[in-house]
DNA sequence: GTTACAAAGTAAACACTGTTCACTTTTTGA
DNA sequence: TCAAAAAGTGAACAGTGTTTACTTTGTAAC
């Protein structure tokens, strides 16, 4: 029975020989994207590490932008799960919402080559598939969270929900990516190194969420 | 004496040649930058397209990235002339900030690869020349904007103007980068094309700005 | 077990890229 | 006019992503 045409968890040996070979690129993708950056990472020198030729990656992505697009939207996607975990979480509200703003930044800043890269040159109109990517859905959140926000009487309930949360999302990005591209972002700025990120982004998501309230 | 040693305006004929070359070189990696990217500018078919040998390209700018570089600092330089006519302008102080941060998001906007060229990539921290480009003195001016809106009363006091500035900064940031990115980025709102992302500019600017307000 | 077929993997080539170097042409200043 | 400097170039080097024809390996059926 275990070994029927049909597999019970539809993994043969193969498939899962193929996975791990698949998945030893994606990694080692990842370490160089993180240590050199997405223009650092090159197909041949990818392949050298893992002990393949150039031409082996390619029975397995079809171009090298393929690649770097998934390991884009596994990191979009690890993103949500931790803005997610926040959204449903016992606090108060306006706790969560403080929460959703700063996770979505610290978790951006945790790759921060991957996340600038992801920002990096005007994506093209026409390419349709790039709409709905986790990049777009993180920002669905954030509607949800701003039409909460007016529900319950914290929020000026008089502009859309939707218009203001990409304003929102815009605040959080500019903080990931400025942080993300220059390392002497908070220099010269009162407290020490560790302390220094925390009180900052406290800072930022306190502004950002008071322009949101009621006067 | 006009032919004498010194020149009066220090441009020999031969300066003001090599100017023009260096000129048209320049001009020609703009163009191609607006229309492919940072990453579709190619030293080659930019030799071809002014009519020179890639070599002679490197008789102008040691390499790719300093011939780019010169291009990000002068279009800094054009953001920043143009947020600084607005402090300097004779209208109240609250419709100055108000515009000092949209003119910021829209002179980004006006060269959209530029723009996110200039933020792709976590910049080296040990290179001391990125600190002092015109890109951290976009910045000066929000400094100054948040003492000024503190001592006139409008601002909270109790706030560090340096950290709220850099605050403010990443609010613009955001909001040029995404929207130079993303161009479906304001799709699916109310209100017509060439008002969409006015509307949307304002609203930004309005939030950010209450953010800083005292309560 | 053998055989047929598909999948995995590769070497070599193609068409690019930025950059350098030895070399020629042109321009300049005395 | 003549040497020196500047401007410009062709060819090469080392690297890139990608494709193609080919070989090796593994699998499934007879």
């Amino acid at each position: 029975m275990a070994s029927d045409h049909a597999q019970t968890d539809e993994t043969s040996p193969a498939e899962r020989r193929r996975q791990r070979v698949r998945d030893s690129i994606l990694h080692a993708a990842e370490r160089m994207i993180a240590k050199e950056g997405e223009d650092g990472l090159s197909i041949r020198r990818l392949a050298e590490e893992i002990d393949y030729s150039p031409a082996a990656i390619y029975k397995y992505f079809g171009s090298k932008e393929e690649l770097v697009d998934e390991l884009k939207e596994a990191f979009f996607a690890r993103i949500l799960t931790h803005v997610d975990k926040v959204q449903y979480s016992e606090e108060p509200f306006e706790c969560r919402a403080h929460q959703c703003l700063r996770v979505y930044i610290e978790e951006a800043l945790e790759k921060p080559h991957q996340y600038l890269g992801a920002f990096s040159g005007v994506v093209d109109p026409t390419d349709s598939h790039e709409i709905e990517s986790n990049k777009a859905r993180a920002f669905d959140y954030l509607i949800s969270m701003v039409s909460e926000g007016q529900a319950l009487g914290h929020f000026d309930p008089s502009r859309d929900a939707v218009t203001v949360a990409k304003s929102v999302w815009a605040c959080c990005h500019g903080a990931a990516s400025l942080l993300a591209h220059l390392p002497h972002f908070l220099d010269g700025m009162p407290s020490d190194i560790p302390v220094k990120r925390d009180a900052f982004l406290d800072l930022h998501a306190d502004i950002v969420l008071r322009g949101l309230y009621k006067r």
